[in-house]
DNA sequence: GTCTATAACCGGATAGAC
DNA sequence: GTCTATCCGGTTATAGAC
């Protein structure tokens, strides 16, 4: 019934590269399963929709994502430089042989006007994550709440770090899609915003 | 031969509204033709393509977005206020009746993997106007040059203005790519950012 | 002369049958 | 794994209405 565990890691492969690469409506089924080297029925005994294998590329990708932003965090050395790891992890990722052009993530959601469910999951959970790490991240850098100061937002951090985290969200956010604008952007600029910003809120 | 200007508009509005809110791909030139309430013929004796019309409909948009910056601009009292307008044009743009769930040209950007000549021009103009005006905003806000920096760039701004006005380019972009994140966003985060910025380079 | 309506062509894409 | 039914999208041709 299922497919090979080592035929779906090459369908996966082949779409994460061709669908964020190229484009998702301009990549047909057929180049997936050429570049995969199986065959049509096999495709879709593992994945039932088109929208299936890209909702499962886009899984994949955030966990390899994660692994890679976790592994340039435990490289840093204090707070602040754990906090910029992000940025890091952007280059880590950006230089691996199969990539996107830009975000993966921010790609689906503009293909598609309204994502199959799927797929929306997929992109949300990945906005989610990021959201909530990057305030967890900014949490030890922001001077202590002052005591006539009681809002918290949901998650639990104080409001200086929700709103150091989301203003660190929106470079990365910015970095991402500069990539559109110049295709050799690199991630000097949002690193150094994000060092000011810092900086202003100790 | 021509197609009469009324009609042309009509189509115009139509792709405008279709291409930049659903996507390009995902918009049917029938979808175009029915909305504009015009013949395929008339499209095509007036666009020889489907790209021409994505072109055209950019640099109308392109039009119509200097305009409302300029006015922003032009309402704002001070220099640091004239380089925040940006941040008001794009919550009056946004809020115009018909318009892109992000940015219609970064959104065409992403589309295309390789953009036809047409398309790749109007988008590549779009960023150069941003840039080259961002940068111009921020001349005025930077510390003059020291002595020993005789470094300029080749729009004549020094480089702590292009540095600041890059800055400006990016938090612009990042606000735009937000709103595929969370379709309420607002500009109040990269506004902020953006005082705490000039703040610093003074 | 500008437009509409209709329909047909053709490449390509999904999906499923064999 | 191949092959094919079916559909859809972009484009063009024809014929006629205002």
């Amino acid at each position: 019934m299922a497919i090979r565990e080592s035929t779906e890691q090459r369908l996966l492969d082949a779409a994460d590269d061709l669908f964020f690469t190229r484009g998702i409506a301009a990549t047909p089924i057929d180049a997936v399963i050429e570049r995969a080297g199986v065959s049509a029925a096999t495709l879709y005994r593992g994945f039932p929709s088109k929208e299936a294998l890209v909702a499962a590329a886009l899984e994949r990708r955030h966990l390899e994502w994660i692994e890679t932003w976790d592994a340039a965090i435990a490289r840093a050395a204090d707070d602040e430089e754990r906090a910029l790891a992000v940025f890091d992890a952007l280059d880590d990722f950006r230089d691996r042989p199969i990539g996107s052009r830009w975000c993966a993530f921010l790609g689906t959601a503009a293909e598609y006007g309204d994502a199959p469910p799927e797929v929306a999951e997929a992109v949300r959970r990945d906005s989610d994550a990021l959201r909530s790490r990057l305030r967890n991240l900014a949490a030890p850098l922001v001077a202590p709440r002052s005591r006539d100061d009681r809002r918290r937002p949901d998650d639990g951090t104080d409001h200086r770090a929700s709103r150091l985290g989301d203003e660190l969200l929106l470079l990365v956010t910015g970095d991402l899609a500069m990539r559109l604008r110049e295709p050799g952007h690199r991630t000097d600029t949002a690193r150094g915003i994000a060092r000011v910003l810092i900086a202003s809120a100790r």
